[in-house]
DNA sequence: CAGTGGATGCTCT
DNA sequence: GAGCATCCACTGT
C-alpha cells in the first residue's frame, strides 16, 4: 500500500473521489477505510468555492493535498481533501470510514459503542478523528495526517448528494458497494 | 423504519 | 437575517 501523495490529488475531483474509496485514513494513529465520499467542483453550485473565495473557503482555493475543515450547521466539523491544480476549488468531502484504528479513542470520543455509528457521516467522521477547524490547511501527506491508497480498486456505487438542495441530482456520491458503515444506504 | 424539530455558530448578502 | 455539504432524540407506524 502507497502512501497518497499530492500527485494523487492533482487530478480531476471526479477521478480522485471515487478512487479514494478503499483508501486508508488516520489522523494521529486514529482512522480507518474511506467507505463513503463526495465530489464537489467549484462549477458546481452546492460547493461551497462555487461563488469566488472567501476567508472560509480559502483553503479549497490552494494546492491540493491538503485538507479544508469546516464547521457544519454550527454544530460538527466536516473534512475536505483539496483536489485539483491550485486555484482549482474543488474538493472530495469525506462522509464515512470502515474503523479500523483506535476503535477505543473513537468509542470514548463519541460515546458509542456502536461501532457501524463511529464513523457513519462527516460529522461524526471528524468527532471520532478529533479533527476541528483548528486543523484546516493541514498537508495530507505528512503527520498527523497519513493516508494510504488501496491495493486494487474495490466496487463502487454511485448515488446523489446527502443534504444539499442546489445541484442536488448530480450523481457524485461515491461508496463502497454493500458497506454497512456507509451513512445512508445507496439506492 | 419514516418523519419532525431542536441545538448551535458562523459566513456572506 | 437567512441559510446551511449534520446529528440526535423523539414521535408514530
Amino acid at each position: 500500500m502507497a502512501a497518497l501523495t499530492r500527485d494523487f490529488f492533482n487530478r480531476s475531483v471526479h477521478a480522485v473521489a471515487p478512487d479514494l474509496i478503499g483508501a486508508t485514513v488516520l489522523f494521529n494513529g486514529v482512522g480507518g477505510e474511506i467507505v463513503e465520499v463526495e465530489a464537489y467542483h467549484h462549477t458546481d453550485p452546492a460547493a461551497h468555492s462555487y461563488g469566488g473565495r472567501t476567508p472560509r473557503n480559502a483553503v479549497m482555493f490552494g494546492p491540493p493535498g491538503h485538507a479544508y475543515v469546516y464547521r457544519s450547521y454550527g454544530i460538527h466539523w466536516c473534512l475536505n481533501f483539496v483536489c485539483e491544480q491550485e486555484g482549482s476549488a474543488s474538493a472530495v468531502l469525506i462522509r464515512a470510514l470502515r474503523p479500523t484504528a483506535g476503535l477505543r479513542t473513537m468509542r470514548r470520543r463519541r460515546r458509542t459503542l456502536d461501532e457501524r455509528l463511529l464513523c457513519a457521516g462527516p460529522g461524526r467522521v471528524c468527532q471520532a478523528l478529533g479533527i476541528t477547524g483548528r486543523h484546516n490547511g493541514l498537508a495530507l501527506d505528512s503527520l498527523p495526517f497519513a493516508l494510504t491508497g488501496r491495493d486494487a480498486a474495490p466496487a463502487i456505487t454511485v448515488g446523489v448528494r446527502i443534504g444539499i438542495t442546489k445541484a442536488a441530482e448530480q450523481p457524485w456520491r461515491y461508496g463502497l458497494a454493500g458497506s454497512r458503515f456507509v451513512s445512508k444506504p445507496f439506492r
